[in-house]
DNA sequence: CGAGGTATATTGCAATGCAAAGAACCTTCT
DNA sequence: AGAAGGTTCTTTGCATTGCAATATACCTCG
C-alpha cells in the first residue's frame, strides 16, 4: 500500500497552490500583462510559479472565458500574448475574493482558539 | 487535447483543500479528537470536509509522526481513534502557520494596488 | 546560416480531495 | 438469536492540477 509521508515544503507548496487561479486573476486585473511578467509579479509577491505551471491555467482561464488576449510584437523575440480579464473574469475574481476572504475567517476560527 | 473548463467552485474548494493539513492540526492541537468530530469542527468553521478526505489524511499525518492516536471504546458504535499532536507535530504546526502568514501577506501585497 | 535569447506549449508524473462502496463493531427491537 | 440501523474506519477509482523537462517556433545579431 502507497502511504506516502507528508513534506512539510509540499504542505506549505499545496496552500500557495490553492490561491493561483485568484492570484493570477489579481495580477492580470492590474493591466493586460504576458506569462513572463505574470511569472515576476508573482514571484515579487511572494509565490513562484513556473511555465509549465502557468500556460496551462492561462490557458484554462481563457477556455474559462475569464480572460481573453491579444498578440502583440516584441523587439525581443517572438510576438506575446497579452491577457486581460472579461466582463466573467472579473465577476469569478469578486467571487475568488469572497472565497479568500472566508478562508481567512474560517482560518482565523481556528487559530483564535 | 483535454481543456477543462474552470468550475468556480471548484477554485473556491481548491483554496480550502490547500489549507486542509494546517485545518486539521489546528483542530487536533485543541485536544485529543476523533475523526467524526473533527469533520464537525472543521464545519463549524467552515470547511466541508467528508470521511474519504479525512481517514487518508489522518493516516498520512500520522505517518508523518504529526498525530499519534490512542484507541477509546464508544457506547454508540465501535471504538475510536483519538488523536493527539506529536512534538513533531507541533513543530510543523508552526511551520505551517508561518506559511499561512506568508500567504496572507502575499494575497495582500495582490490586493492593495 | 549558426548561436543565443525569448515566448509559448506539451508530456508524464506526483499529490490529494472526494464520491461511493465496503467492512467491522455496537445497540436495540422483535 | 437474528435483523435493522447507526457509528467508525478503510479503500478504490477518478479528476484536478503544479511542475520538471522537453519541444517548438520566432527573433536578432554577427
Amino acid at each position: 500500500m502507497i502511504m506516502e509521508k507528508i513534506k512539510l515544503e509540499n504542505s506549505r507548496a499545496q496552500m500557495k497552490k490553492g490561491v493561483l487561479d485568484f492570484a493570477v486573476l489579481l495580477v492580470v486585473s492590474e493591466g493586460a500583462i504576458y506569462a513572463p511578467d505574470i511569472i515576476v509579479k508573482l514571484k515579487e509577491a511572494g509565490l513562484r510559479v513556473v511555465e509549465g505551471t502557468i500556460y496551462p491555467l492561462l490557458n484554462r482561464l481563457k477556455e474559462s472565458e475569464f480572460l481573453e488576449y491579444e498578440w502583440k510584437e516584441s523587439k525581443y523575440g517572438p510576438p506575446r500574448k497579452y491577457y486581460q480579464l472579461t466582463s466573467r473574469g472579473r465577476a469569478a475574481l469578486r467571487e475568488l475574493t469572497d472565497g479568500w476572504n472566508e478562508l481567512s475567517r474560517t482560518i482565523s476560527n481556528l487559530l483564535k482558539k
